[in-house]
DNA sequence: TATGAAATTGCAATTCATTTTCATAATTGT
DNA sequence: ACAATTATGAAAATGAATTGCAATTTCATA
């Protein structure tokens, strides 16, 4: 099972242990985000979904995104903007991202090493990490380039 | 002269080259922020200011802390929270943050390896880094003793 | 010191994303 | 089909951030 299969598994399985019912309007929001695989604010992604099912509405989407927020299949950010973005929370790794000022790319990154030496940080001041973020802000390959000529 | 005077000479300049002028209010705001030294709302500096101030309105509160993250002597963060947290911006060192999910407390450090790390990562996908936000959330020293007992 | 252009202030009003309310519809177990 | 519960849409409420505006203050110049 691919990694999509996978997270429309995982909440199939957290609507059958918390008493939730299913909903083709739900169902398709949840789908369409999972698939596109990015990060959304709630608003872009009603609009994608508007184009498709113009009946389903923007509390629709902003409460499956909440909802997927809540179990662990999303994860919200701000790259500081003045709105949250959702992205999926695949079972694979945990990711940082590069935000682009110009056109808003995100890019995803690992780093072992970073991550290695955040918990030394911790360790260092006791500290016991849940979470944590990190974002590097500036202008991605093409920006930069454009910004050159 | 410590931090806190070249902060205050700092916004001073400021002022000079931008053609604001003085005030008794505003200036209030800045050197308790600065004094203080800690990671404020504009709400919490508010409060406090109105103790020692109380004819100095939120507005105020509010413009000069806007002002000093425009002129670079206040950084703005969200550190998971609704509302925006400013601190003063020392001409010393970058630092990056561990937030206590509990009791709020905001721990400062600072790592050369990871920012070294972080240069890498952005040398690897061609980006220009112009600013960077790294947190680590969890529990702090304290925080983590009481949930033992 | 008096003047006036420009900046500052307080208050209220507005903006904007997010969240909640509530009446109606859809889902699910019996 | 029925009852109980969840989901939905539209509108209203919320709350932090921001702005409009009239009144006040600053400050260079007369
Ligand atoms: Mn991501
Ligand atoms: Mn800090
Ligand atoms: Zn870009
Ligand atoms: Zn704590």
């Amino acid at each position: 099972m691919n990694k999509h299969g996978e997270a429309i598994a995982r909440f199939a399985k957290h609507k059958s242990t918390h008493g939730l019912k299913s909903s083709d309007k739900r169902s398709f929001v949840v789908d369409h985000f999972i698939q596109a695989d990015r990060h959304f604010t709630v608003e872009e992604l009603y609009f994608e979904v508007k184009k498709l099912r113009p009946e389903i509405s923007y509390s629709t989407v902003y409460r499956a995104l909440k909802l997927l927020a809540k179990c662990g299949l999303a994860s919200e950010s701000m790259f500081g903007e003045t709105v949250s973005r959702y992205e999926p929370v695949h079972s694979s790794a945990h990711h940082d991202h590069l935000v682009c000022n110009k056109c808003g790319r995100i890019i995803e990154f690992e780093n072992d090493k970073i991550e290695k030496l955040q918990k030394d940080v911790a360790r260092n001041y006791d500290f016991l990490v849940s979470a944590h973020r990190l974002e590097l802000y500036g202008l991605c390959k093409k920006c930069r380039r454009k910004k050159a000529l």
